[in-house]
DNA sequence: CCCGGAAGAG
DNA sequence: CTCTTCCGGG
């Protein structure tokens, strides 16, 4: 039954891990989806297909019935889900995929950025896998993107790497039904995280996990907790420029660049630079802007010149009463401490990262800040690279800046992930809110391919047959017309709007990238949520053909995946799921459009 | 089908 | 807050 290929699969590792879900831990939607997407048993039901995060629920009924069963809502149906799902549209997780019956994006890029800006958001331009990209990170030795220049140039075919397989494998484990909690599915990274976090943060809770600031370094020295493992500097270097280029390359928001203000964002040619010296990573202290980013766009150098251009998101319509409130109450009545694990112990999970070492071995050099157990509070680690470099408090400072920009746009649009708010700095009001951004609709596949690419791979029934659906009639969201417009008001927004508060700021700006975005291209969206004017800021780089890459259809590795599935919940619920997940209950109709 | 508002539960 | 329920409207 299933092809080999298709039972692999890699899949966001990062996405599902912290959700934290602010008020309760329990599953969320999308991540329950996630799961489902990553286990082979359930193609049937729903698959990836179609661009990249995008997926099909090919059985609505049995996904809302599975849905149900995880959160006891025996009444769920599709129905019920998909206005769950609807939800996710304003917080932008998801997208609808206009045309295709049941198809839904998922927005990777708000998660994986908040959560894990390290990761590469490879998606090569010749994999329309609809999978997401994976934390390298996660992998267990932590490989690095493929630093050859060549590796990174490629267009690749098929560039999953064993390592990533491994990473998704060891991921794999969570099951899909579980009613005590979706947390569960957080498990070894976490606990290094966690453990450090362990109760100071200050307030930090559950959410403390994806605390920004934590997980730059969350992400490294997770490893390296669980493994041992240690940098080469080189390597960080090189997989960071990876992830700069990547995330330039998908015009991400600035923000990632900030978070890395030591990185040389390589140029579109070779990112290689003499080894002998790290000019990028070396010499960090902080300033805050001197890093040069040079991008091969212009003016990508300093984020506060705004170089990209940033669409505001639109404002939430719905209704964001207060959100201000949480900054510090956490109240946690178990105060996080307990060992929030329910079904931890699923399946033996082996440990994590207690294999590879050897990657790290020589090494060390301090890069990571150890994560020792003590920084959480004040200090935080942070990914000190290279004895050499300080990056230390730089980036903090840097990170702080945008943060906030973040903390406000983000509150004020995006619930998701970020909850955290830092303590905010009076002076915060100066920063640009030009981060910020990078969400849209993220997927679009970037023109050229990016540089590292962390290895998804494809969409399993897409191995057998090529996407050729990707006729769609295209959103129109999706890829909007040239669209230059959006660089106009750049973000600075000289006129004295400085005092003026950056909701307002924001609205501002918000609106005049609706104006513009109405003249400049209307066709959008009936409402005028028109998907936030996305596009625009890429058509620049892009310019024209990210649709064509056409000819991707990459055969499914086999990736090794493990398709245990532990299912086994405890109790009832899940029994009926877990009855007959792929056994078809009802007749799989044809739905495809 | 899909969209969102409204109310309400946890 | 996230999601569940209902529901009127395209």
């Amino acid at each position: 039954m299933k092809t080999p290929g298709e039972t692999g699969f890699a899949f966001p590792d990062w996405a599902y891990k912290p959700e934290s879900s602010p008020g309760s831990r329990q599953i969320q939607l999308w991540h329950f989806i996630l799961e489902l997407l990553r286990k082979e048993e359930y193609h049937d039901v729903i698959a990836w297909q179609g661009d990249y995060g995008e997926f099909v629920i090919k059985d609505p009924d049995e996904v809302a019935r599975l849905w149900g069963a995880r959160k006891c809502k025996p009444q769920m149906n599709y129905d019920k889900l998909s206005r769950a799902l609807r939800y996710y549209y304003n917080k932008r997780i998801l997208h609808k995929t206009k045309g295709k019956r049941f198809t839904y994006k998922f927005n990777f890029n708000k998660l994986v950025l908040v959560n894990y800006p390290f990761i590469d958001m490879g998606v090569s331009s010749g994999v329309p896998q609809s999978a997401p990209p994976v934390p390298s990170g996660a992998g267990t030795h932590f490989r690095f993107p493929p630093s050859t220049p060549s590796d990174v140039l490629s267009p690749s075919e098929d560039l999953r790497s064993p390592v990533f397989s491994a990473a998704a494998g060891r991921m794999a484990r969570n099951s899909i039904s579980d009613c005590s909690d979706g947390t569960s599915v957080n498990s070894e990274m976490e606990e290094g995280a966690a453990d450090e976090r362990g109760g100071d943060r200050g307030g930090g809770g559950f959410r403390g996990l994806l605390h920004p600031r934590l997980s730059h370094d969350s992400l490294f020295r997770i490893p390296m907790l669980g493994s041992h493992f240690s940098f080469n500097p080189e390597e960080m270097k090189r997989y960071l420029q990876a992830h700069t280029q990547s995330v330039y390359n998908y015009h991400l928001s600035p923000r990632a660049f900030l978070h890395y203000p030591n990185i040389i964002i390589p140029q579109p040619q070779r990112p290689d630079k003499g080894p002998a010296h790290h000019p990028a990573l070396s010499h960090g202290h902080g300033h805050a802007h001197p890093h040069p980013l040079h991008s091969p766009l212009h003016a990508a150098d300093d984020p506060h010149l705004s170089p990209f251009k940033f669409k505001l998101q639109p404002p939430p319509l719905g209704r964001k009463q207060q959100r201000e409130g949480q900054t510090q109450g956490r109240p946690g009545p178990s105060s996080a401490g307990s060992a929030p694990s329910t079904c931890s112990s699923t399946s033996g999970l082996r440990s994590p990262f207690s294999f590879g070492s050897d990657l790290g071995s020589a090494g060390v050099s301090g890069l990571v800040s150890n994560c020792s157990s003590h920084n959480s509070a004040g200090s935080l680690p942070k990914i000190k690279v290279e004895p050499i470099s300080d990056i230390e408090s730089e980036e903090e400072v840097e990170v702080t800046d945008i943060s906030e920009d973040e903390a406000e746009l983000e509150d004020e649009f995006e619930p998701f992930p970020l909850h955290h708010r830092r303590e905010r700095r009076p002076n915060g009001v100066q920063l640009q809110p030009a981060d910020d951004d990078l969400d849209e609709d993220v997927f679009k596949t970037p023109a050229a391919p990016p540089p590292a690419l962390p290895l998804f791979l494809g969409p399993p029934a897409e191995a057998r047959r090529p996407p050729v659906l990707k006729s769609e009639p295209a959103e129109p969201g999706d890829a909007p017309p040239g669209a230059s417009t959006a660089a106009g008001p750049a973000p600075a927004t000289p006129g004295g709007t400085k005092c003026i508060p950056l909701k307002l700021r924001f609205k501002r700006r918000w609106s005049e990238d609706q104006r513009m975005e109405a003249s400049a291209d209307e066709s959008d969206d009936k409402k005028v949520r028109a998907d936030e004017g996305e596009g625009e800021g890429v058509a620049e780089t892009n310019g024209e053909r990210e649709e064509s890459r056409a000819p991707a259809p990459p055969p499914a590795p086999p990736p090794p995946a493990q398709r245990r599935s532990g299912t086994s919940c405890s109790s009832s619920a899940v029994a009926e799921e877990g009855a007959g997940p792929n056994k078809e209950r009802r007749t799989p109709k044809t739905w495809l459009n």
